[in-house]
DNA sequence: ATGGCGAGCGGAGCTCGA
């Protein structure tokens, strides 16, 4: 079974480019994240006479996830238990679907962003973190078999961006977030494109702006956590780079996980 | 060159992103 994740940036501006994504990788199942529209917007028929079911959870403009699958849609789930709320009238985010597809636990995740570390959203970002593990413990403690992949927006390692040092004193690279994304780790969970992809200065997101991705200039914050139970599964990861080139890209690019399901 | 912000909303210029 073939898992992708990919933060798309508006599903409807780019509903041509995750089928041919989908054809093209013969992806089974799909997390997205900034799909940027309300469930009633979704662009569902292109992708349903594709053969997947599809899951959406986005309330407006802002944020929105959804899972897209061909081996099975259960056990749809808007949200965790506990996820801490934002906004002025403060309220659940459309950042995290799960949904059981072929025997996998699939989540799809799109971390709150931080905005600047004395910002209330950079609070908000590690407290959902830490429900989120909290929640992730529970399910490794059970024997799911598990994968939380998305958006992570943290800068794991120094080597994971171009240069760190133009990061001094902004979200992503600080200390706290990166002890919060560790955190999953910690609590036995594998980061599978870390262990198929080990090399420095791989990217997942290149900004639109100051050539960014011609020159490389990248960060890699996209990631798939998964359980002890499925990380023995886990065959292959792959960063579609190419998928950032050309007219009308994402500036995020997709991560594509292998799983060998023969004996589930 | 793989390119110089892009998307949504709304109908200009703002918010958000990382």
């Amino acid at each position: 079974m073939r898992i992708a994740t990919w933060n798309i940036n508006s599903i409807r501006a780019r509903a041509d480019r995750a089928l041919a994504f989908l054809e093209r990788e013969d992806v089974d199942v799909l997390a997205l994240q900034e799909t940027k529209c309300k469930d009633a917007q979704f662009p569902r028929e292109a992708f349903e006479a594709a053969g997947y079911e599809i899951a959406t959870f986005g309330f407006s403009q802002w944020n929105g996830v959804a899972i897209l699958s061909r081996v099975g849609l259960d056990d749809v789930t808007p949200g965790f238990d506990g996820q801490p709320e934002f906004g002025e009238t403060p309220a659940v985010e459309a950042r995290a679907l799960g949904a059981t597809c072929g025997g996998v636990r699939v989540w799809s995740l799109y971390v709150p962003h931080g905005r600047a570390l004395d910002n209330p959203h950079y609070a908000y970002k590690l407290a959902w973190l830490g429900r989120l593990r909290e929640h992730a413990v529970a399910w490794a403690d059970a024997g799911d078999k598990v994968a939380l992949v998305g958006d992570w927006n943290v800068v794991p390692l120094d080597t994971d961006v171009w240069d760190v040092a133009a990061f001094e004193g902004q979200t992503h690279v600080s200390e706290p977030e990166r002890e919060a994304f560790r955190a999953f780790a910690e609590a036995g969970y594998t980061e599978v494109s870390r262990q198929f992809l080990p090399d420095e200065h791989r990217y997942t997101y290149w900004d639109y702006q100051q050539l960014r991705f011609p020159r490389n200039e990248g960060m890699r914050i996209d990631f798939a956590y998964t359980s002890p139970a499925l990380t023995p599964l886990v065959t292959d990861v792959r960063i579609d780079r190419d998928e950032r080139r050309g007219k009308g890209a994402s500036d995020h690019v997709p991560v594509i996980v292998d799983v060998d399901t023969s004996a589930l």
